[in-house]
DNA sequence: GATGAATGAGGTTTCATTCAT
DNA sequence: CATGAATGAAACCTCATTCAT
């Protein structure tokens, strides 16, 4: 009876990290307010310290969760086959992106702790594509002369910063934006034209 | 009776935007607080008032300043003769980008002033790249195919993400990414392989 | 999981506005800080506004005592057998009166909420007031000539500038003043001499 | 060319009160910060120092003022030939009574700054007052039985509490309530009826 | 006479957090 | 497990006032 359930536990936790997510994305995670987050979650304050030690530690989990995530599903896409359709899942351009990656990339300009979370969450999905595009270079899909490393990076960074465009645009045309990212994605990628076959 | 000098007025909002910059960075736009701005400032929270009616008018005066600037060096670069010259000057990947832009693309997700603030600017900088893909076009150096429009919007968008690179990855070689951060800009505009050459 | 006792936190809140109002009293209804209150009764800032949102809702909650106060004192006073015996209950001149009552009409000049919360109160006196009149005009102990709704308002304006007394003249002779103005409510109610019986 | 003109100061004197006037009317005594009248009398807050010392001393002059032609108005009534003309001039019910009355009134039970003035004039105002109702009395207009210190008070406060009536209902007819007024006033001045003359 | 820069205390309110129950 | 009372520091901002020009 006095046995705290540990599943129960985790399912309250993630509750509120669900609630303190929608605060977060709507307030910013500095604007968001512990108590904000308890009107969302339904709890008093007194009962959130019972799942979390500081507002920190709510944020830290957030984001550990949502990096997660965003991992998982690059993984998976990366079991298909094709080298480019695995990319291209990632790099929809849409209209309401996820907008704490934002919040934690500015955020992890100053806390050291949040930098750690990114760079390391980084260096998973990195090597997934470094490896991604070894395959590639060996099926001979992608230019053996790109380095992988720098090409995994660069992936990345047009991956984040495709994230701003709607915002930077409002009446942005996402389809014609997503073809065309694709299409310079496909450009940069492309092994050189084989002067042999000309 | 004599009214007090406009320049010195002018000076002294300066200098308060200065240190305000310099607390947004150190703690971020939420983050820093109106008596940490009047500290680096050596002034009185009093007076600050003097110069801005509100912490968000500190904001967006900063944010203006900050987006002017950056139009201002983007549209010096485009009196280049080049196209991809004065692309490349704004791309070049750093250790330590503008770390305000971040903050502000992420506070532009919650707060309509700041959203409006960064299209307008946006507006400006996407129709001078456009203006420059339409020369580059002309004369037969960029693809004609590709749309200026959707282009500009990209291009701007990579450099936006470019300022994550390091970020994600402190321990990146910042040479090589430029390069290859260049490369792809160039594979993507370059005209295609004429068949005829061949 | 088992709910605190709402008894607790309205004898907490009473005890606030206990508080608060000796605050107003001494300093003014603006001239008041909120720290004052939270001084006199004891309780950090933070706290008060776990039971009041702001310096008005305080305001308001005190002002809505005192006038729910002075319209039961009233309506008590009213159940008693005769008309002016009622009256003069509530107009006797003393020399310390309810010195918020003042505030509240110089409040009523300007807020809304005030001048709001002011008139309904009024409304209840009103109406008892001119039903204690019409009853003495049907028992023949007050002039019938006159308008129950407009002496019902006169008769208020009356007590309220019985306040004034005290204030005016700080040496005046209480218990004559408030015979003389008990003398003037008498004539003024009196029905005319009868010349039938003279 | 450097010697000041004592008319152009007071003139000014006047006009910053005019503009502080409104602003307390707007704002109330506490509520209205120097700045804003500063704004209302356009000229600078160092400049209103020039005229007055404290905001304190704008009141205390203000109210000074107010008082003051106050206590004229009625003075200038007074040399009219008719005692209750004299009255009723002063005692018309209207729907905006000069609202500062009801804020040094409440002030007058904090301040004694405000107390002592208010309490001077009405020294003035109650001996002349006394003086017109013995002079009734000796013509034989009014009850020769009535106290006149006394009943001189009682019409002031009669007079402050009208000021209540169109606060307390809005909707009231002042026309009807301004008869009212004036019959219970003429009812308790009257000569009682002289039995002989039955 | 007149300006507006400058102050610093203090205004109301919110915050993250702790604790007794 | 769960509550909400309680804290006190700090948030943003306004205040009356002074001073150099």
């Amino acid at each position: 009876m006095r046995k705290l359930d540990p599943v129960k536990h985790e399912e309250k936790r993630r509750e509120i990290l669900g609630a303190a997510e929608r605060c977060f994305v709507r307030d910013g995670l500095q604007g968001a307010s512990v108590s904000s987050i308890c009107a969302e979650a339904g709890i008093s304050p007194g009962h959130l310290y019972h799942y979390f030690s500081s507002k920190e530690a709510i944020i830290s989990a957030m984001i550990e969760v949502r990096l997660a995530e965003a991992a998982a599903r690059f993984a998976k896409l990366a079991e298909g086959a094709d080298v480019l359709d695995t990319l291209f899942g990632e790099m929809t351009v849409s209209r309401s992106g996820p907008p704490l990656l934002l919040e934690a990339l500015a955020e992890a300009n100053r806390s050291p702790t949040m930098a750690k979370a990114l760079q390391d969450h980084t260096k998973g999905v990195h090597s997934l594509l470094a490896e991604l595009l070894e395959k590639g270079q060996a099926a001979g899909a992608i230019d053996p002369g790109l380095d992988r490393n720098i090409t995994a990076s660069l992936i990345i960074s047009i991956i984040d910063g495709s994230k701003t465009l709607c915002l930077r645009d409002p009446k942005l045309d996402v389809k014609q934006a997503t073809k065309a990212l694709q299409t310079m994605i496909i450009r940069y990628l492309a092994p050189p034209p084989d002067p042999r076959t000309r």
